[in-house]
DNA sequence: CGGTGGGTTGAGGTATTTCAAGGCTCGTGG
DNA sequence: CCACGAGCCTTGAAATACCTCAACCCACCG
């Protein structure tokens, strides 16, 4: 369960291609694995590692005291979070399914950073375009339509992890949903709009597999 | 209306506080005034500038194509604003009321950051800062109700610009709704509420000078 | 003084939520 | 091997929080 192995270089580039010029400097790194369902880090816990998910899926999300939850981003494969420039996680963090990682000591890159002007910049890059995510999405969750925002999270999840024109979710409709600032029901009627639209199709039982059939119209109700 | 000065050093440690270590680097710096409703800049725009309020008020947002409006931000005395990592804005500002700000060239930031490791963590700090009022943001608007909302616009803008017990707000009510996520109508009604509960009252006719009367009622409502 | 730009309040409409029922899949244990 | 429960999803019907539309008030200003 526990496999702390120093990676060697040729995984480290695979996997570390957002971090640019982290892949070039010694930094410790090791794997962990998390069933589904597992928590990562917990909101207001001290941020002592940086993930990047190399296979499977998170998602970070914030709970008012009564359960509410708004799930602030998926994390997919290839994807980098937990980086906190406060010293404190401001999301608790899950595995949707079983999740394989990457961990980084958080203050080893900020230690880094303080001479080497590279990965500077590049802590202030991720940093940047998690705030764009943010920002977009603040838009959504402010402003757009149940459809709409349906509409927009399969484009960012085609975008994101169609492969051979399918798109296989790894979250459940109430994740979907608490993402979107939305009930399941919602979501799932909203889906529904779109296949009888003939916009997407399922395939097979599940749900999760979706095939996008009429893209132009899907960003269309984008906006 | 056009007042091209290098500031003195005296004004600099004055205004540019929250950029720490930036006031003890020579960074050229220009002040320019904004009559109320002036676009500061555009979304999609090239971003030239970093401004700071040094007197007023300005407001950032996101349009759909048909009209909606989501204010991502407002930026009173003291906060600096337009910082984009990429070479583009992302909102539209405005100035709300007659506003002067200081302007400093992005690129001499950006520049000045490649060699000067301490202006690097200054502009990281900042863009962390947006980054966790977006979060927040996006729990309010995804999950909280309308008068959670109100309550914790009052809270935050209490906290950043009350002045003897009264908080002067410098945006209508289509403002803070377009902040919230909500209508002018909800926010009014929300507020009427409020005032109707005896935790606030409003000071003349205008209704935007508005006293706290029972903090600790209001911060039950945010949770 | 009339017009314009806020702001409030009421009445009615509606998008989304809530509550409820039912179906399908899958894993587990008899 | 089949029964059963749990998890997930869909769909319908009813409730509701918020929006829309409309009227009115007040302050300010040319």
């Amino acid at each position: 369960m526990f496999v702390n192995l120093n990676a060697g270089p040729s995984n480290r580039s695979r996997f570390l291609g957002e971090l640019g010029s982290l892949s070039q400097t010694e930094i410790v790194l090791s794997e962990f694995k998390y069933r589904r369902g597992a928590e990562i880090f917990g909101e207001a816990e001290p941020a002592e590692y940086v993930y990047q998910v190399i296979d499977g899926a998170a998602r970070s999300y914030k709970l008012l005291s009564d359960g509410r939850r708004q799930i602030g981003a998926f994390h997919l494969a290839g994807d980098i979070f937990g980086l906190e420039n406060g010293g404190v996680h401001r999301f608790t963090a899950e595995a949707i399914v079983d999740t394989t990682m990457r961990l980084v000591k958080r203050v080893s890159l900020t230690h880094v950073a303080e001479s080497d002007t590279a990965v500077a910049r590049d802590l202030l890059n991720m940093t940047a375009i998690n705030l764009r995510h943010a920002e977009d999405h603040m838009l959504l969750l402010g402003r757009k339509t149940s459809l709409e925002r349906v509409a927009a999270f399969l484009l960012e999840m085609d975008h994101r992890l169609t492969a051979a024109g399918v798109m296989a979710l790894p979250m459940c409709r109430r994740d979907i949903a608490d993402y979107l600032g939305l009930t399941l029901e919602t979501v799932s009627r909203a889906l529904s709009v779109l296949e009888d639209k003939g916009i997407l199709g399922f395939l097979g039982q599940t749900q999760r597999q979706i095939v996008l059939l009429d893209r132009p119209k899907l960003a269309e109700l984008d906006l």
